[in-house]
DNA sequence: CCTTAAAGTGACATGAGTGTCACTTTTGAA
DNA sequence: TTCAAAAGTGACACTCATGTCACTTTAAGG
Protein backbone atom coordinates (compact mmCIF):
# COMPACT_ATOMS: atom_id res chain seq x y z
CA UNK A 1 0.00 0.00 0.00
CA UNK A 2 2.66 2.42 0.71
CA UNK A 3 5.82 3.37 -0.87
CA UNK A 4 9.40 1.64 0.01
CA UNK A 5 11.38 4.05 2.32
CA UNK A 6 14.75 5.56 1.18
CA UNK A 7 16.19 4.58 4.66
CA UNK A 8 15.38 2.37 8.10
CA UNK A 9 15.05 3.60 11.48
CA UNK A 10 18.71 2.43 11.91
CA UNK A 11 20.36 3.66 9.42
CA UNK A 12 18.68 7.14 10.51
CA UNK A 13 19.71 6.99 13.85
CA UNK A 14 23.58 5.70 13.18
CA UNK A 15 23.67 8.50 10.74
CA UNK A 16 22.37 11.10 13.66
CA UNK A 17 25.03 9.15 16.09
CA UNK A 18 27.82 9.72 13.68
CA UNK A 19 26.74 13.47 13.14
CA UNK A 20 26.08 14.31 16.88
CA UNK A 21 29.76 12.90 17.44
CA UNK A 22 31.16 14.62 14.79
CA UNK A 23 29.24 18.14 15.12
CA UNK A 24 27.84 18.29 18.57
CA UNK A 25 24.33 18.93 19.51
CA UNK A 26 24.36 22.87 18.19
CA UNK A 27 25.68 22.01 14.92
CA UNK A 28 23.73 19.07 14.33
CA UNK A 29 20.98 20.17 11.36
CA UNK A 30 18.12 18.62 9.59
CA UNK A 31 19.73 19.18 6.35
CA UNK A 32 23.22 17.81 7.82
CA UNK A 33 21.58 14.58 8.41
CA UNK A 34 19.07 14.95 5.20
CA UNK A 35 22.43 14.81 3.22
CA UNK A 36 23.65 11.91 4.71
CA UNK A 37 21.10 9.76 4.26
CA UNK A 38 20.57 10.99 0.67
CA UNK A 39 17.25 12.08 1.41
CA UNK A 40 15.47 15.40 1.31
CA UNK A 41 14.93 17.31 4.50
CA UNK A 42 11.07 17.51 4.38
CA UNK A 43 10.77 13.89 4.28
CA UNK A 44 12.72 13.90 7.96
CA UNK A 45 9.33 15.85 9.15
CA UNK A 46 7.41 13.19 8.12
CA UNK A 47 8.22 11.23 11.52
CA UNK A 48 9.64 14.09 13.84
CA UNK A 49 8.82 17.34 14.27
CA UNK A 50 12.07 19.17 15.01
CA UNK A 51 15.77 17.94 16.24
CA UNK A 52 14.98 17.99 19.54
CA UNK A 53 12.29 15.33 18.93
CA UNK A 54 14.34 13.32 16.92
CA UNK A 55 17.35 13.32 19.15
CA UNK A 56 15.28 12.74 22.45
CA UNK A 57 13.82 9.52 20.46
CA UNK A 58 17.98 8.37 19.46
CA UNK A 59 18.51 8.68 22.57
CA UNK A 60 16.27 6.43 24.26
CA UNK A 61 16.78 3.63 21.21
CA UNK A 62 20.60 4.21 22.24
CA UNK A 63 19.95 3.83 26.07
CA UNK A 64 17.57 1.16 26.06
CA UNK A 65 20.94 -0.82 23.85
CA UNK A 66 23.35 0.13 26.66
CA UNK A 67 21.06 -0.09 29.42
CA UNK A 68 20.44 -4.02 28.36
CA UNK A 69 24.31 -4.64 28.20
CA UNK A 70 24.60 -3.36 31.63
CA UNK A 71 22.20 -5.97 32.89
CA UNK A 72 23.92 -8.46 31.66
CA UNK A 73 26.51 -8.14 34.21
CA UNK A 74 24.20 -10.40 36.37
CA UNK A 75 24.70 -13.22 34.06
CA UNK A 76 28.71 -13.18 35.97
CA UNK A 77 29.14 -14.60 38.83
CA UNK A 78 30.89 -12.96 42.00
CA UNK A 79 32.09 -9.39 42.16
CA UNK A 80 35.10 -9.81 40.25
CA UNK A 81 33.87 -11.43 36.91
CA UNK A 82 31.49 -8.63 37.24
CA UNK A 83 33.81 -5.50 37.42
CA UNK A 84 35.92 -6.77 34.58
CA UNK A 85 32.95 -7.46 32.51
CA UNK A 86 31.63 -3.80 33.26
CA UNK A 87 34.91 -2.33 32.20
CA UNK A 88 35.27 -3.90 29.29
CA UNK A 89 31.32 -3.01 28.35
CA UNK A 90 32.77 0.99 28.89
CA UNK A 91 35.84 0.29 26.51
CA UNK A 92 33.98 -0.73 23.69
CA UNK A 93 31.03 1.80 24.40
CA UNK A 94 33.31 3.99 24.93
CA UNK A 95 31.14 6.26 22.43
CA UNK A 96 28.39 6.39 25.28
CA UNK A 97 30.12 8.65 27.64
CA UNK A 98 30.74 11.83 25.37
CA UNK A 99 26.74 10.67 24.21
CA UNK A 100 25.90 11.45 27.16
CA UNK A 101 27.68 14.64 27.42
CA UNK A 102 26.38 15.90 23.95
CA UNK A 103 22.79 14.91 25.31
CA UNK A 104 22.75 17.24 28.18
CA UNK A 105 22.84 19.58 26.00
CA UNK A 106 19.10 19.68 24.91
CA UNK A 107 17.24 22.65 26.18
CA UNK A 108 14.59 20.85 28.31
CA UNK A 109 15.74 17.66 28.49
CA UNK A 110 18.45 18.22 31.08
CA UNK A 111 16.00 16.71 33.16
CA UNK A 112 15.40 13.58 31.38
CA UNK A 113 18.99 12.46 30.67
CA UNK A 114 20.19 13.52 34.32
CA UNK A 115 17.51 11.19 35.29
CA UNK A 116 18.61 8.67 33.01
CA UNK A 117 22.41 8.97 33.74
CA UNK A 118 20.60 8.78 37.92
CA UNK A 119 18.96 5.76 37.22
CA UNK A 120 21.80 4.15 35.27
CA UNK A 121 23.75 3.89 38.06
CA UNK A 122 21.08 3.52 40.68
CA UNK A 123 20.89 -0.20 38.73
CA UNK A 124 24.74 -0.64 39.09
CA UNK A 125 24.37 0.07 43.48
CA UNK A 126 23.98 -3.51 43.56
CA UNK A 127 27.01 -4.54 41.94
CA UNK A 128 28.80 -2.10 44.33
CA UNK A 129 26.98 -2.95 47.26
CA UNK A 130 28.17 -6.76 46.57
CA UNK A 131 31.80 -5.54 46.06
CA UNK A 132 31.71 -4.04 49.26
CA UNK A 133 29.86 -7.17 50.97
CA UNK A 134 32.24 -9.22 49.35
CA UNK A 135 34.94 -7.12 51.40
CA UNK A 136 36.75 -5.98 48.09
CA UNK A 137 35.77 -2.45 47.88
CA UNK A 138 36.34 -0.12 50.30
CA UNK A 139 33.31 0.64 52.19
CA UNK A 140 33.85 4.08 53.08
CA UNK A 141 34.47 5.23 49.43
CA UNK A 142 30.05 6.78 47.92
CA UNK A 143 28.94 4.56 45.60
CA UNK A 144 28.89 7.04 43.13
CA UNK A 145 32.06 7.84 43.48
CA UNK A 146 33.24 3.85 42.28
CA UNK A 147 30.99 4.04 39.53
CA UNK A 148 31.64 7.84 38.39
CA UNK A 149 35.76 6.35 38.64
CA UNK A 150 35.04 3.74 36.12
CA UNK A 151 32.65 5.25 33.89
CA UNK A 152 35.38 8.78 33.84
CA UNK A 153 38.18 5.89 32.83
CA UNK A 154 37.54 5.45 29.13
CA UNK A 155 37.36 9.08 28.48
CA UNK A 156 41.21 9.73 29.76
CA UNK A 157 42.72 10.70 26.35
CA UNK A 158 45.67 8.32 25.13
CA UNK A 159 47.68 11.13 23.15
CA UNK A 160 50.69 9.70 23.73
CA UNK A 161 49.60 6.17 21.62
CA UNK A 162 50.71 3.91 24.06
CA UNK A 163 49.10 0.77 23.29
CA UNK A 164 45.33 -0.58 23.91
CA UNK A 165 46.24 -3.29 26.52
CA UNK A 166 48.96 -1.58 28.76
CA UNK A 167 46.38 1.50 28.50
CA UNK A 168 43.78 -0.78 30.03
CA UNK A 169 45.56 -2.90 31.95
CA UNK A 170 46.83 -0.24 33.79
CA UNK A 171 43.48 1.78 34.11
CA UNK A 172 42.72 -1.15 36.04
CA UNK A 173 45.94 -1.35 38.13
CA UNK A 174 45.03 2.36 39.23
CA UNK A 175 41.20 1.90 40.11
CA UNK A 176 41.89 -1.14 41.77
CA UNK A 177 45.35 -0.02 43.61
CA UNK A 178 45.62 3.49 43.11
CA UNK A 179 49.17 5.21 41.51
CA UNK A 180 50.75 5.02 44.65
CA UNK A 181 53.73 2.28 46.28
CA UNK A 182 52.48 0.78 49.26
CA UNK A 183 54.62 1.21 51.65
CA UNK B 1 41.90 61.61 22.49
CA UNK B 2 39.76 58.53 22.71
CA UNK B 3 36.32 58.11 24.00
CA UNK B 4 36.34 55.73 27.05
CA UNK B 5 35.45 52.09 26.95
CA UNK B 6 32.45 50.44 27.71
CA UNK B 7 34.28 47.34 28.84
CA UNK B 8 37.39 45.94 29.66
CA UNK B 9 39.14 43.21 28.23
CA UNK B 10 39.01 41.05 31.05
CA UNK B 11 35.52 42.10 31.41
CA UNK B 12 34.57 40.77 27.71
CA UNK B 13 36.65 37.37 28.67
CA UNK B 14 35.06 36.74 31.71
CA UNK B 15 31.45 37.19 29.74
CA UNK B 16 32.72 34.80 27.19
CA UNK B 17 34.08 32.56 29.33
CA UNK B 18 30.46 32.43 31.33
CA UNK B 19 28.76 32.51 27.55
CA UNK B 20 30.65 29.63 26.54
CA UNK B 21 30.38 26.96 29.73
CA UNK B 22 26.26 27.97 29.68
CA UNK B 23 25.99 27.62 25.82
CA UNK B 24 29.14 25.62 24.25
CA UNK B 25 30.99 26.93 21.73
CA UNK B 26 28.21 26.40 18.95
CA UNK B 27 25.59 27.84 20.26
CA UNK B 28 27.81 30.57 21.13
CA UNK B 29 27.11 34.47 19.26
CA UNK B 30 28.67 37.91 19.21
CA UNK B 31 24.85 38.79 19.71
CA UNK B 32 24.95 36.99 23.22
CA UNK B 33 28.00 38.46 24.11
CA UNK B 34 26.84 41.93 22.86
CA UNK B 35 23.99 41.70 25.28
CA UNK B 36 25.99 40.60 28.26
CA UNK B 37 28.63 43.03 27.82
CA UNK B 38 25.10 46.10 27.34
CA UNK B 39 27.30 46.91 23.75
CA UNK B 40 26.23 47.00 20.56
CA UNK B 41 27.24 43.78 18.26
CA UNK B 42 29.45 45.87 15.78
CA UNK B 43 31.35 47.61 19.29
CA UNK B 44 32.84 43.82 18.97
CA UNK B 45 34.22 43.69 15.26
CA UNK B 46 36.38 46.44 16.81
CA UNK B 47 38.32 44.62 18.75
CA UNK B 48 37.25 40.39 16.78
CA UNK B 49 37.16 39.93 13.20
CA UNK B 50 35.19 37.21 14.33
CA UNK B 51 34.01 34.46 17.01
CA UNK B 52 36.96 31.97 16.19
CA UNK B 53 39.89 34.70 16.68
CA UNK B 54 37.99 36.09 19.69
CA UNK B 55 37.49 33.11 21.40
CA UNK B 56 40.69 31.79 20.64
CA UNK B 57 42.44 34.73 22.28
CA UNK B 58 40.33 34.24 25.27
CA UNK B 59 41.54 30.58 25.57
CA UNK B 60 45.56 31.98 25.13
CA UNK B 61 44.69 33.88 28.17
CA UNK B 62 42.77 32.18 29.85
CA UNK B 63 45.41 29.01 29.71
CA UNK B 64 48.44 31.42 30.22
CA UNK B 65 46.77 31.91 33.58
CA UNK B 66 46.28 28.28 34.48
CA UNK B 67 49.93 27.89 33.55
CA UNK B 68 51.49 30.27 35.84
CA UNK B 69 49.39 28.79 39.09
CA UNK B 70 50.57 25.35 37.12
CA UNK B 71 54.49 26.62 37.35
CA UNK B 72 53.89 27.15 40.95
CA UNK B 73 54.19 23.49 41.71
CA UNK B 74 57.41 23.98 41.73
CA UNK B 75 57.42 26.05 44.87
CA UNK B 76 56.97 23.13 46.90
CA UNK B 77 59.20 20.87 48.01
CA UNK B 78 58.96 17.38 47.60
CA UNK B 79 56.41 14.98 45.62
CA UNK B 80 53.84 14.61 48.53
CA UNK B 81 53.48 18.32 48.45
CA UNK B 82 53.31 19.11 44.49
CA UNK B 83 50.92 16.34 44.68
CA UNK B 84 48.35 17.75 47.12
CA UNK B 85 48.93 21.50 45.51
CA UNK B 86 47.70 20.19 41.95
CA UNK B 87 44.87 18.19 43.07
CA UNK B 88 43.41 21.77 44.73
CA UNK B 89 44.17 23.77 41.65
CA UNK B 90 42.17 21.11 39.85
CA UNK B 91 39.57 21.69 42.14
CA UNK B 92 39.62 25.51 42.32
CA UNK B 93 40.11 25.41 38.67
CA UNK B 94 37.65 22.75 37.87
CA UNK B 95 36.13 25.26 35.16
CA UNK B 96 39.40 25.06 33.00
CA UNK B 97 38.74 21.21 32.03
CA UNK B 98 35.44 21.64 30.52
CA UNK B 99 36.40 24.63 28.99
CA UNK B 100 39.33 22.82 27.39
CA UNK B 101 36.88 19.90 25.90
CA UNK B 102 34.42 23.20 24.82
CA UNK B 103 37.91 24.71 23.20
CA UNK B 104 38.86 21.37 21.42
CA UNK B 105 34.93 22.08 19.01
CA UNK B 106 36.77 25.40 17.58
CA UNK B 107 37.29 24.78 13.97
CA UNK B 108 41.21 24.67 12.59
CA UNK B 109 41.97 24.74 15.78
CA UNK B 110 42.32 21.60 17.37
CA UNK B 111 46.04 21.63 16.38
CA UNK B 112 46.36 24.38 18.80
CA UNK B 113 44.45 22.89 21.72
CA UNK B 114 45.84 19.67 21.50
CA UNK B 115 49.34 21.32 21.09
CA UNK B 116 48.28 23.15 24.62
CA UNK B 117 46.89 20.11 26.33
CA UNK B 118 50.24 18.30 25.28
CA UNK B 119 52.28 20.60 26.84
CA UNK B 120 50.63 21.15 29.67
CA UNK B 121 51.01 17.55 29.97
CA UNK B 122 54.60 18.01 28.79
CA UNK B 123 55.22 20.37 31.73
CA UNK B 124 54.46 17.98 34.56
CA UNK B 125 56.74 15.35 33.46
CA UNK B 126 58.91 16.38 35.66
CA UNK B 127 56.31 16.24 38.53
CA UNK B 128 55.39 13.05 37.84
CA UNK B 129 58.93 11.98 37.37
CA UNK B 130 60.03 12.88 40.56
CA UNK B 131 57.28 10.96 42.09
CA UNK B 132 58.60 7.83 40.41
CA UNK B 133 62.31 8.74 41.69
CA UNK B 134 61.12 9.78 45.23
CA UNK B 135 59.70 5.67 45.26
CA UNK B 136 56.11 6.89 45.30
CA UNK B 137 54.57 6.39 42.47
CA UNK B 138 54.60 3.21 40.61
CA UNK B 139 57.26 3.12 37.25
CA UNK B 140 55.03 0.95 35.37
CA UNK B 141 52.35 2.92 34.49
CA UNK B 142 52.59 5.63 31.33
CA UNK B 143 53.23 9.22 32.85
CA UNK B 144 49.79 10.04 30.49
CA UNK B 145 47.93 8.28 31.66
CA UNK B 146 48.69 9.74 35.97
CA UNK B 147 48.17 12.97 34.89
CA UNK B 148 45.13 12.00 33.11
CA UNK B 149 43.89 10.28 35.76
CA UNK B 150 44.31 13.02 38.08
CA UNK B 151 42.63 16.05 35.15
CA UNK B 152 39.92 13.61 34.83
CA UNK B 153 38.58 13.17 38.88
CA UNK B 154 37.68 16.84 38.97
CA UNK B 155 34.84 15.88 36.07
CA UNK B 156 33.23 13.31 37.87
CA UNK B 157 29.64 14.48 38.42
CA UNK B 158 28.84 14.32 42.37
CA UNK B 159 24.88 13.90 41.98
CA UNK B 160 24.38 12.62 45.39
CA UNK B 161 25.82 15.63 46.53
CA UNK B 162 28.25 14.10 48.97
CA UNK B 163 29.93 16.82 50.99
CA UNK B 164 32.84 18.38 49.26
CA UNK B 165 35.54 17.79 51.68
CA UNK B 166 34.23 13.73 52.05
CA UNK B 167 34.35 13.62 48.08
CA UNK B 168 37.82 15.43 47.77
CA UNK B 169 39.74 12.86 50.47
CA UNK B 170 37.68 10.04 48.83
CA UNK B 171 38.63 10.71 45.34
CA UNK B 172 42.45 11.19 46.57
CA UNK B 173 41.91 7.76 48.54
CA UNK B 174 41.32 5.93 45.28
CA UNK B 175 43.72 8.27 43.25
CA UNK B 176 46.21 7.28 45.62
CA UNK B 177 45.44 3.63 46.72
CA UNK B 178 42.71 2.52 44.49
CA UNK B 179 39.40 1.23 45.51
CA UNK B 180 39.79 -2.34 46.62
CA UNK B 181 40.87 -3.14 49.72
CA UNK B 182 44.21 -5.07 50.05
CA UNK B 183 45.46 -8.81 51.02
C1' DC C 1 37.09 76.30 21.02
C1' DC C 2 38.21 73.12 17.59
C1' DT C 3 40.15 69.08 15.78
C1' DT C 4 40.94 64.34 15.63
C1' DA C 5 41.28 59.55 16.81
C1' DA C 6 39.16 55.95 18.85
C1' DA C 7 34.66 54.00 20.68
C1' DG C 8 30.26 52.94 19.74
C1' DT C 9 25.73 52.57 16.95
C1' DG C 10 22.28 50.82 13.89
C1' DA C 11 20.85 49.63 9.39
C1' DC C 12 21.87 46.73 5.50
C1' DA C 13 22.87 42.69 2.63
C1' DT C 14 23.88 37.95 3.00
C1' DG C 15 23.60 33.19 4.13
C1' DA C 16 21.84 29.29 6.68
C1' DG C 17 18.58 26.55 9.34
C1' DT C 18 13.53 25.99 10.30
C1' DG C 19 8.95 24.34 9.61
C1' DT C 20 5.20 23.93 6.25
C1' DC C 21 2.70 22.45 2.43
C1' DA C 22 0.90 21.44 -2.09
C1' DC C 23 2.42 18.31 -5.20
C1' DT C 24 4.54 13.95 -7.23
C1' DT C 25 5.98 9.11 -6.90
C1' DT C 26 5.56 4.50 -5.55
C1' DT C 27 3.20 0.51 -4.12
C1' DG C 28 -0.09 -3.03 -2.90
C1' DA C 29 -4.86 -4.12 -2.38
C1' DA C 30 -9.44 -4.04 -4.30
C1' DT D 1 -6.77 -1.13 -14.02
C1' DT D 2 -7.64 1.92 -10.53
C1' DC D 3 -6.96 4.33 -6.37
C1' DA D 4 -5.66 5.38 -1.76
C1' DA D 5 -2.05 5.51 1.65
C1' DA D 6 2.38 6.47 2.73
C1' DA D 7 7.05 8.23 1.12
C1' DG D 8 9.41 11.75 -0.76
C1' DT D 9 10.30 16.51 -3.03
C1' DG D 10 11.25 21.31 -3.47
C1' DA D 11 9.77 25.93 -3.02
C1' DC D 12 8.24 29.45 0.26
C1' DA D 13 8.14 32.43 4.22
C1' DC D 14 10.42 33.15 8.46
C1' DT D 15 14.01 33.82 11.85
C1' DC D 16 18.52 34.63 13.28
C1' DA D 17 23.68 35.15 13.18
C1' DT D 18 27.15 37.35 10.32
C1' DG D 19 30.19 40.96 8.69
C1' DT D 20 30.32 45.72 6.97
C1' DC D 21 30.02 50.52 6.91
C1' DA D 22 28.68 55.27 7.12
C1' DC D 23 27.56 57.87 10.81
C1' DT D 24 27.49 59.72 15.72
C1' DT D 25 29.55 60.32 20.30
C1' DT D 26 33.22 61.15 23.40
C1' DA D 27 37.40 63.03 25.30
C1' DA D 28 41.99 64.79 25.30
C1' DG D 29 45.54 67.75 23.04
C1' DG D 30 46.68 71.85 20.49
Amino acid sequence: MARERKFSTDELFQATKELLLSHGYEAFTFSLLADSLQVSRGALYKYYENKEELITNYYFYEMDQYLLKLKQIDLHQGFEAQFNYLLNLMFSYSDIQKLIKIGQRVPDHEEKFKTLHTDMYQYLQDFVELGKKEGKLKRDLPNNLILGYIFQSVAIPNHADIPHPVWVSSIKEIICHGMFINN
